[in-house]
RNA sequence: GGCCCCAUCGUCUAAUCCGGUUAGGACACCGGGUUUUCAUCCCGGCAAUAGGGGUUCAAAUCCCCUUGGGGUCACCA
């Protein structure tokens, strides 16, 4: 058995998508499970644009979620250059091989004249496949041609009344009838390579054992299959995965559909939270970072664990029941021929479910190193945090316990940063907690001297403090304690009453008492 | 349109390959409990084999058709 190599090939962006997020763990995996290796290429055979800005948050992705690659961008390998565009001479070697082998061929087809036979083709409603006139062209005629400067790419020849059979390891038996199959360009005028051609260069040369790839490709299969034959090589063996599909549908998630998902009611709220948290940390919008990239989620502050479990079991399931799995339990437990064949919607609750269970694996210390980032960015503390600043955070997310959910969420939490004067007060609250109740005032201006002689201002002293007040005064501890919330964080939900006390210590729970007292 | 793929609760899925389960789990939702709020947590509930034909003692499972969904048909990847 030769060892198991698989490939994540994408195509420089600028982003990394979720689907191809997917897909590029499907086989780190695979590659995982089995000891084997898996490499990163970059298949820019189409692209002039700056290659370092659109590679970089491809990379970024991969970091984020510990996908190591062996060999690839960056780390180099031995079967290198990683970059296709740096490939011409092993995409012409390869054609030259065809073309004296017979089995590719010039072609001086104008674009024309191509788009006229498929025409005619589906005016006979009869399939159009590519007509090889270059092939009847006389040596005269042909050098004719290339004395004019004609242009002229190489096509590979599709051999005739061949069934393909592609024996996928997810979707079985699968075939191709040849004589359906145009003859596909596989290099250009300008001697660059297309991706059908130059990507079977790369995994023969890479000795790809496993080639793990979205099902859109699976059309493109055959082609390559052929190529390869052609070439002399042992093909791969495919595994095509259903596409992601955007939240409750079928359809291939795509960033063109962007606007669209933005009324996705699952999708909205995270495009909604988006907005409501890149710009307190200087990265604009969801216009920016939307739900479809993976930074979106790296930014909010998901866990890499969180995400790997969601991706994992988008397509995926280790058997019944198990649900939560580290990564190291999915590696273990990956195989092929669990994937399913449906195409499978990203779900954002489940997302959120796992997120909320691995955040709970975390000590407290971990939360607060990734919570300081998101409060120095909003400037709620000062960059870099002082020693107090830390130590504040350190209790403050105690006291939030499995409240933040995302990390991002800690920003929900201003009422601990801001001064007196600026806090703000949720009105509806503020109407049904202190305005409408008749004894609101009363009870919170005569408590302020329970919490002037509290000693010492922790949280247990303040709950037997409190509910001695409330004996005293022959009322209910729910008669206050919601009056006393408003008044001193501003808003109807938060961590436990006393925590918040504490927290905010004697002066400013007195200073906004005060200050919630005179607004009435 | 041609070719190809797919089809179980609202969603992610198990059982399908090798026919026999009260069709299981999770998320979401609804109800209840815990809690000073919120969140968590615990308990309970709702909820599916797209339709039609076969084969068989027996079909979610095998076969055919229909319907529906999707992918792909580039000098994109």
């Amino acid at each position: 058995m030769p060892p198991v190599r698989t490939r994540f090939a994408p195509s420089p962006t600028g982003y990394m998508h979720i689907g191809g997020m997917r897909t590029a763990l499907f086989n780190w995996l695979w590659a995982r499970h089995n000891g084997g290796q898996f490499i990163l290429r970059i298949d820019d055979t189409d692209r002039q644009r700056n290659i370092n800005e659109a590679v970089g948050p491809i990379l970024r992705a991969f970091r984020w979620l510990e996908l190591d690659w062996d060999e690839g961008v960056e780390v180099g390998g031995p079967h290198g250059p990683y970059f296709q565009s740096q490939r011409g001479e092993f995409y012409e070697k390869a054609a030259q091989r065809l073309v004296d082998d017979g089995r590719a061929y010039h072609c001086f087809s104008t674009p024309e004249e191509i788009a006229a036979d498929r025409a005619a083709a589906e005016a006979e409603k009869r399939p159009y496949v590519h007509l090889r006139r270059s092939l009847e062209l006389s040596d005269a005629q042909r050098e004719q041609y290339r004395a004019e400067g004609r242009p002229c790419v190489l096509r590979f020849l599709i051999p005739r009344d061949r069934t393909v059979v592609i024996d996928d390891l997810i979707r079985g038996r699968v075939e191709f009838d040849s004589n359906l199959i145009s003859d596909p360009v596989i290099m250009r005028a300008d001697q660059s390579p297309l991706y059908n051609f130059a990507t079977v260069v790369d995994d023969a040369h890479a000795e790809i054992s496993h080639v793990i790839r979205a099902e859109e490709h699976l059309s493109n299969t055959p082609v390559q299959l052929l190529i390869h034959e052609a070439l002399g090589h042992t093909p791969p063996q495919f595994a095509h995965v259903p596409f992601v599909a955007a939240p409750g549908t079928k359809e291939k998630l795509s960033k063109r559909k962007l606007e669209k998902y933005r009324n996705n009611p699952q999708f909205k709220r995270l495009f909604d939270r988006g907005d409501e948290i890149l710009p307190k940390i200087g990265l604009g919008g969801s216009d920016g970072l939307d739900p479809v990239m993976v930074e979106y989620y790296e930014r909010m502050g998901y866990l890499p664990a969180a995400m790997i479990n969601a991706l994992a079991r988008l397509g995926w399931s280790l058997d019944d029941k198990t649900e939560i799995m580290s990564r190291q339990t999915i590696v273990d437990n990956f195989t092929l021929d669990r994937v399913i064949k449906a195409p499978a919607g990203l779900d954002p609750d489940k997302l959120q479910s796992y997120q909320v269970h691995w955040m709970g694996e975390l000590s407290v210390a971990e939360k607060v190193n990734a919570c300081l980032p998101y409060l120095t960015a909003a400037e709620y503390v000062a960059d870099p945090p002082g020693e107090d600043v830390q130590e504040f955070v350190g209790r403050l997310v105690t006291a939030l316990d499995d409240r933040i959910k995302v990390f991002s969420d800690i920003l929900d939490y201003d009422e601990f940063f801001v001064a007196d004067e600026d806090l703000q007060y949720d009105e509806k609250a503020y109407q049904k907690r202190i305005t409408k109740p008749d004894d609101a005032v009363e009870l919170l201006t005569k408590f302020q001297s329970t919490l002037e002689t509290v000693e010492p201002f922790d949280a247990a002293s303040l709950e037997s403090a409190l509910k001695q007040f409330v004996e005293d005064q022959e009322t209910k501890i729910g008669r206050i304690i919601h009056a006393l919330r408003i008044a001193v964080t501003g808003k109807p939900a938060g961590p436990g009453m006393f925590d918040c006390l504490e927290l905010l210590g004697r002066e400013r729970c007195l200073s906004r008492i005060a200050q919630t007292l005179k607004r009435v």
